[in-house]
DNA sequence: AAACTCTACTACCGTGTGGCAATATAATGA
DNA sequence: TCATTATATTGCCACACGGTAGTAGAGTTT
């Protein structure tokens, strides 16, 4: 059983840590990172966390696209579309470039396909993992 | 200038997709994923999109821990811990575990932090180009 | 049993944000 | 110049979600 040392660690308001980015990723690694450090990191996830996003990074897995083709790949509306890609572009996963009178965009960098695969791997021993207790599960019922 | 097919692609609501998981993850590697598998790396990336839930990560990078410790640790509200370990245990990112009157909690699949590491690698190729071409932008400045 | 600890849950509030329609802006062509 | 196409922006609404206080329940100690 732990001891506990304060009888209320005061809680300082959670609200209040907007963060200013830059320096704040130093040493790598999730364990020792600074407040700084894990909200850009938590903004990077956030910016994934979209199923339009991440419509648009498929999308772009086969190259550069400009805007019109994304709306009509991805069936979103334009508004939308553009919106998401500001806040794309924002974090740095997409790159803009103007051609005349189409904007491009592509993925910024590469490493993101590497990132998505590691993740569905993740995902797809989650899913096995949970398919294999179902089984069990029903095993122990048909056993009953 | 690409050309256009329909006028308008008839804009399907973009609401009402609303996923019923499992199968979803078939093929690996982010294109081609149908939308259940999209909403499934979306969820992914939603739940660890929060400092606050980044920091209980973090706290069980040295091994498993209670909600006290974590609580102690984090300085974040009983509540809130409980929520979101509630939430990092759904989607399968931390595991529970019940020892007499305590829970321990403890990352589900040590891959995570592989995945966090790499996120950090990105994260740090980014600060590193902008602070380039800040410094290149303000040389552009001095040389005026 | 009563008091205490640990964890979970509920209700509430404020904020952030996705989708949408309408409008604005920019570049091109007639 | 005017019309057209491509993209960006704004305002609005609905909804999801984080933080908080209060409460509940389970287990432990006295």
């Amino acid at each position: 059983m732990p001891t506990k040392s304060a009888k209320k660690p005061v809680a300082v308001p959670e609200k209040a840590r907007k963060v200013n980015v830059s320096q704040a990723v130093d040493e790598c690694g999730i364990s020792k990172l600074t407040p700084e450090a894990l909200s850009l990191m938590a903004n990077f996830f956030k910016v994934l966390s979209e199923v339009s996003r991440l419509q648009i990074v498929c999308t772009l897995k086969t190259g550069a696209k400009n805007v019109t083709e994304i709306i009509e790949e991805t069936g979103l509306g334009q508004a939308n579309v553009s919106k998401h890609l500001k806040m794309l572009a924002q974090a740095g996963v997409v790159a803009r470039e103007q051609r005349g009178i189409c904007v491009y965009y592509r993925i910024a960098n590469p490493f993101l396909f590497e990132l998505c695969d590691l993740v569905c791997d993740v995902l797809t021993m989650q899913v096995e993992q949970q398919s294999q207790q179902l089984q069990q599960l029903s095993q122990l019922r048909q056993s009953r």
